[in-house]
Formats: C-alpha cells, structure tokens, sequence
DNA sequence: TTGTATGCGTTATCAT
DNA sequence: ATGATAACGCATACAA
C-alpha cells in the first residue's frame, strides 16, 4: 500500500490538513514545520496520489488528444510539440488513434469523457457537427474547422494550395493533377484544392483530379491512386500532392514508370514532414509550421480551461520549400 | 455539474448501491430494475466518472509510455501498435517523450506514478538500474535490457546485426562502416555491432566503425557523423546503418558526393520503418516486427498487472528486406 | 498558524 | 434482491 498524506501527518505529529497545505503550499505554515513535512516526505517516499488530487479538485490535468494516427508523419511531430507543451503547463496527454474510423471516434470521446480529461485537442474529425456540440469539454481542432464556436488551428491551406500550384505552372508544366485523400474528411484542405482549380484555369492549364474516397489514408489506396492516375493520364506533367506521402508515393511511381522527376514530371508535396526526421526526403513541398500548431493548441486549450476565450479562427503561415522535385 | 450515480439513483428511486451494481454487472438485480437504470442512464446522459472508480478500485486502467520521441518512426509505429492493443484491453496510454533526457525521463517516472498508471512500457533508458529497481510498478521494456527481472521485448539484434553485414559482404563490399547512435544508451543495439565485428573479422573485410557520443538521436548530429564518414573514408563501399534513418542520410550524403547506389556504394539500414508511411525509402533493412513488439509488450505489462509473470526476455526474429540499396 | 469536518463519485462490506 | 455506510486519498470551508 502505497504512503498517503495521512502517514505523513502522522509521522510528523500534525493533522493532514498541514500536509495538505504545504503540498499545495497554500496557507500560512511555519518554515520549521514546512520542513519537518518535506523531510518527512522524502524519508517515506511519498508520492502525492494525482487520482484522489483530481476527484477532489474535479481537475485531472489531462488532456486527450484524438489523431487519426500517430504513425502519420505529420501527426507524430504534431503529437510530440504537444506533448512537450502540455507537459510543460503541467497536463499530461492521453493518446487516441481514431484511425478515421467514427464508431472508435465516438468511443474516444466517450471515454476521454468518462475519463474526465480537462479538455481535447482534435485533428480527427468524422463525426457529425451535431455531435460536437453536445460535447462540453474544451476543444480544440487541428486544420478541421466543425462549428464556429470550436476554435481551429490550421496552416494557410489556401495560400498552400495557391503556392503549390503556381510553381508548377511557373515551370511551365502542361498538365497537372491535384491527388489528396478524402477531401470529405478535411473540409479545410479542400481550400487547397480550391486554390488549385483557380491557379489552373487562371492560367488556362490543363488538370485533373483525383482523390480516393475511402475513409481514412491508407498507403495501398495512395499507391493504386497514383497508379490509376498515370495509367490515365501519362501525360501528366506536374503533380501537386495533398501530403508528402502521396508525393512520396508519386515520385516512386514515376521512377518505376522510368519518368525522370523534375525533368519529366515535377511533384510539390504538402506538410513539410521533413521537419522531424525525414529531411532526405528532397521533395519540393509546402511546410506547415507544426510546431506553433502544437503550441498554439495547447495554448488556446488552457485558455479555454481557464475561462479565458482563444481566438476561434487562427490561420498560420505556410511555406513554400523549394527543393528537387519541382 | 456532471450527472452523477447518485442523480440517477434519485431518479429511479434507488440506492446507490443498486446503479452501481448494474453498471459493473455484478450481484443480482431485476431485469425490470435493471432496465430502468440503463434507461435512466440514457436519458440524464450520464458518464460514469473513471477518476473516482480509479480511486476507490486503486487501479487507473492507464499504461505510461515512456519513448525517446514518438516523431521518430520506429516508436510512432510502435506507440500506435503500443496504443491499439491497450485500448482493446481496456487500457489508455499518456504518453511521455523523454527526448532521451535523463532528467526528464525521471520526472516522467515520477509523474506516472504519482498518476497511479497500473504499469509502465519503456522504450527509452538513460537512468541508472538501481533507479529501475526501486520502481514498483510493472515494467515491459522494449529492446532495452535493464535488469533481468524487467521483461525485456526486442528484435534479434545479433541476427540483424550479422545478416545485415553478410549482405554488404556477399555484394563483395570491400571496405564496410558501421554507423550508429551512442551504444551506450541501447545495449540490446551493441549486439547489432557485435554481429558486425565478427562478421568482418571473419571475412577478412576492412571496416570502421562510426558512432555519435551524443546523448540522443539527432538528424543533425547523424548529417555530420555521415559526413565525416566519407570525408575519413572516402573509399568505404558498404555501410551498415543502425537505422533506417541514418541509412537514409547516407543515401542522401552519397547522392550528394555523387556516389550511385548500391553500384559504388551498398547501404543497409534497420528498423524496417516502411511499416507504416515509408514504403518508398526502398532502402534495404532489417525489419523488426513492430507490431508484434507493440503486442507482446501490452500482452505482457497486462500479465504482470494480473500478478502473472511473463517471460523475461523475449527476442522476435528480423527479416532481411531486400531492397535498392545493396 | 493549525485542526475538524465534510465532500469529491464510486466501490465494497456488511446487513436486511 | 436491495440498502446503509464506510472506505479510497486528498482539498477546503470553517473553526479555533
């Protein structure tokens, strides 16, 4: 059995009253016995128990944070610049991979919930809008905007998909497709998207569209996505992907095809997952500043916590990283 | 205020006791009863409060993980495959990045066991083995061997180790590296470097070995290593990584020395990250079955939870990956 | 400056 | 089959 609050109190000959006070340094103790309960803590190796500490404070100092999935490049660094700014402010971050499937989603809310989390930080969203606003709990979204009155965090999707687009034109590719994952699930990276459609007829360019409606991003879909694409189109000459996943899997499809990249195609990826460990990737891309998405999330969530209210719109810079496949 | 057991029991017209049962199925309770309740439940949108269940049961149902940092992929890979099966048993995962920080990872130890985690997943070590010792907690860690009372998952070292030498030796490499993280801080890792030293002592292949004293992983720190490797070695033709990640950086570094692979250098990695995202890297690998390491490791955190004993070692054969780098 | 008593929401031990 | 009541470990309003 582990050493309570009351052992201590015993030990040192007060009440946990004390104990509690100087815990929590509240209240007015005297230096000497302030010690005397310190040494005392330290000698039992007491550990405060943050379970009782939550119940009685209705505070449990964590946050859930509910991604599709942490093995995504682009969520693994938002996950990790989470992690280092919540711990940081003193919250601990319960993890939960919605892998986009709805029921597990609900189930997650459901027992982040139960689990009485101090609020949520959200970069998954497949449940209805309806369903959002039953939920009392701080939240905040990552590049997912649900209802006006949830704040959102997301990079300049449209200047992104603008950026993306007019290098390509700029190199003067003749035909150029736009591939994403289901725009359904992103409604803000649909913004590339429209972007995109504007660059090209802007510029009277020939395009194409593609996208996989399946739900959720699986490589494989990606793979026969990429497939597909320069089966039909092998004129294809530039490519702006909605991740640096796909424009990973484009480039390997060209050199498989034998199509020299950028000579004969020229791929601009999405996300900037360079940023962590995949700096050799090379691949021309819009980066998106997750860092301060993590930090401004973690920010807006306390704030919410606290009382306070975050800015309900907050569109970060992108930019463009020039670099050899476009 | 939420809506507590109490509320409903009011409601109903019961007791406590009564709401209780029904929502942990135990004892004997009417149907008819019985529905009521459920239907109470429903109606008042009640969520049972998991923070005082965790107090009065003395168990959270959370697992710590403790990993250097879950942007680098291998541990995203495992924290998502860590977290899946937790969840399928009933378990949550706060996640804990000690950056490879000895302090950090300390005042993470601390954290989860003032949080009352019913046990701990390591897959990061710096602190001294007596520090492990007095922890009370159960423990699984992941190819780390800390003591031998700490059940330890991990990949065949020794085996990738030789397997991934024999590849450049059979290439006919001439002169192969050996390129890696601070040993110290994985000991299971060194086994990959003694495979290697045998094998090249046995073959009569010339060799140097490479390796940052930093306390931590760090593409940057990787970058120089890399480079100097080829600046001090300008004729090694074979190199054996000791991770995926550095094996990319060499690829990256030769590409820039204008060095073709695997014609004038041959290049393996180890981990096998393409798991996940990264099937593109086409680099050859050892890979190490992360999911099954996820598995095993919340399989056996659970048995010990349970008062069961696990094995205390448990190695999980590799496979090479042939691939376009040698 | 320190102590007493009560509550936090649930489970568990007795009763009935 | 159901209820009263005491834990669980800590915080806090109110006393002293």
């Amino acid at each position: 059995m582990a050493v309570t609050i009351k052992d201590i109190a015993e030990k040192v000959g007060v009440s946990v009253t004390t104990i509690s006070r100087v815990l929590n340094n509240r209240g007015y103790i005297s230096d000497n016995l302030k010690k005397r309960v310190q040494d005392a803590m330290e000698e039992m190796n007491y550990q405060p128990n943050e379970i009782a500490r939550s119940l009685s404070r209705k505070k449990s100092n964590i946050i859930g944070l509910i991604i599709p999935d942490v093995s995504h490049p682009f969520f693994a660094e938002l996950t990790k610049n989470i992690e280092y700014y919540a711990y940081s402010h003193g919250y601990k971050i319960l993890l939960c991979n919605s892998l986009l499937n709805k029921r597990k989603e609900k189930e997650y809310f459901d027992l982040l919930k139960a689990s009485r989390v101090d609020g949520i930080i959200l970069g998954s969203h497949t449940m209805g809008v309806e369903e959002y606003r039953s939920i009392k709990l701080p939240i905040v979204t990552i590049d997912r905007q649900i209802t006006d009155s949830i704040p959102c965090i997301s990079s300049d999707n449209y200047e992104g998909g603008k950026l993306a687009t007019k290098v390509l034109i700029d190199k003067k590719c003749r035909k150029i497709a736009y591939i994403s994952g289901n725009l359904q699930l992103n409604l803000l990276a649909t913004k590339r998207h429209d972007a995109f459609l504007e660059q090209v007829k802007a510029n009277g360019v020939e395009y194409v569209v593609k996208q996989t409606h399946v739900n959720g991003f699986n490589l494989e879909d990606y793979r026969k996505l990429v497939h597909a694409l320069f089966k039909e189109h092998p004129d294809v000459d530039g490519v702006f992907a909605s991740s640096d996943i796909i424009a990973m899997e484009v480039v390997r499809e060209c050199h498989r095809l034998g199509k020299s990249i950028p000579d004969q195609v020229r791929v601009v990826g999405y996300d900037g997952i360079e940023q962590g460990y995949f700096q050799n990737c090379e691949i021309t891309t819009i980066e998106q500043p997750i860092k301060d998405m993590g930090e401004l999330a973690v920010q807006y969530l306390i704030q919410q916590i606290a009382g306070e209210a975050p800015p309900m719109e907050t569109i970060l810079p992108i930019k463009l990283l020039k670099r050899g496949t476009a």
